[in-house]
DNA sequence: CAAACATTGTCTAAATTTGAGACAATAATA
DNA sequence: TATTATTGTCTCAAATTTAGACAATGTTTG
């Protein structure tokens, strides 16, 4: 249920014109995801946007927002680009999207959305299995979709997207991104598919697997019997108490 | 001279709370440097900054503030972090000094300076030689600075440079950092010396030769004729009509 | 005018990293 | 027990990086 005037107390005491947008990548099934929202009465859906609070650090804002849509706090977030063409669509759209809800909505109270935006673009890794989708208050629901087969975005979505893609990319960390996108433990061609996928090449198995191993941050655990005919696969853990394991923020 | 009258209109076709601040590199006598401004009245340098029009993209605005105080456009520009901390220093100390410039300043009519800013940073790679620094309407003078002597730097401006400087080192790519930073011609020596100062460390000289040939990125010119007591090196130029030549943006 | 000097351009061998193929080990199935 | 699919590891070749060596060459010095 979209509860209007808690929408118009937050965007009172926030920010003017500053949106921040935060890109949640998980990985399952072997396909890398991003949690998009789905705007109400509209077929548009969207990366978890918020506003800036005006006694607020951006980057508190978007660890909230964060929260807010996945339960989740303390893993790893980090700001990638500021969007701020002049031609950026205005949200002013969700005017309309709140009035489809509700009949009663005096628009001209709705402050500063009709103005244009400029947005700070956040990215976090989180575990596809620890998240709770939770849509935030002017949103229908929440969906988990292959970065593959994205739905129709709003705004300039889906070039935040691949931005933070090729940020994701170009970053590349090993460990980073394993430790934050993995279960707590995995085979290793599990963690080959996720690198593969993020990175859109193949790599061959045993030469893999070296590089890994010597990169010292794997513990191997016990084997693991899937029930496949062939030899089981050991199990993987990011070690900890290295300098990866420690909270990221 | 300061003319107050023209800032507080600039200010008023703004977007409120938001500024953007660009840290402009140079290379010149072996050392790395930035482009600072000095405030009137305030013993306090910053770098370069400035604000968004309503109509205005934020690369623009950025390219606007560069041209405004080197009067070179077209260079290599590229936005690289948004800094908001809640406790991040308001810029109402501007107030202050622009009252110490004009008894008649009507403080009040001055807006949005007393709040929280949110600042955009963008990095610039220019030719050093050929900058005119030209201080902003609202600072006393600019001047280079060795990235290793800084002055007293205002609000979060040495954080910035830092992450700046950051960002330069972790993006190397060798043909775009030396062909903005460069003059036309150089000897290897020269050119060895830039990315010895940006990475802070030293490589041998045969080998980074070797690889500077193997890029195939430089052509070589003439001799230069130094008056040492040594052999003379060869000059060198980027070559043109490659993916790097292009006008960056 | 020849020797000394400082720096440059290039070559080579060794060390390290990466790429590709091979093969034994092993859990389930026929 | 043989077959099958995958896994863990080894090895050799290729490519890249590191380190050392040395001849070439303007200029200065004796």
């Amino acid at each position: 249920m979209i509860d209007l005037q808690k929408i118009i107390e937050g965007l009172n005491q926030s920010i003017p014109q500053l949106s921040i947008d935060c890109v949640i990548f998980g990985f399952h099934n072997q396909e890398l995801k991003v949690l998009l929202s789905k705007l109400p009465a509209i077929d548009l859906w969207a990366v978890q946007g918020g506003f800036i609070r005006k006694t607020e650090d951006i980057d508190q804002a978007a660890a909230r927002i964060l929260e807010e849509r996945t339960g989740l706090k303390g893993i790893f977030l980090e700001q990638f680009h500021a969007f701020g063409k002049a031609s950026r669509p205005s949200i002013a759209f969700l005017k309309e999207a709140f009035k489809s809800i509700s009949d009663s909505v005096a628009i001209e109270s709705i402050p500063f959305l009709t103005q244009r935006f400029i947005s700070i673009g956040y990215y976090s890794l989180v575990d596809f299995l620890q998240v709770k989708p939770v849509p935030s208050v002017s949103y229908e629901r929440s969906e988990w979709f292959d970065i593959q087969k994205l739905p129709t975005l709003g705004l300039d979505h889906a070039e935040m997207i691949e931005k933070a893609l090729k940020t994701l990319q170009h970053s590349l960390d090993y460990a980073l991104i394993g430790f934050n996108l993995m279960p707590e433990t995995f085979t290793m061609s599990e963690l080959q598919k996720l690198y593969e996928t993020i990175l859109g090449e193949t790599t061959s198995r045993n030469n893999f697997q070296r590089k890994m191993l010597d990169m010292d941050i794997l513990e191997r655990l016990e084997k693991k019997f899937t029930g496949g005919a062939h030899k089981a696969p050991y199990l993987y853990r990011f070690k900890r108490y290295n300098e990866h394991k420690q909270p990221i923020f």
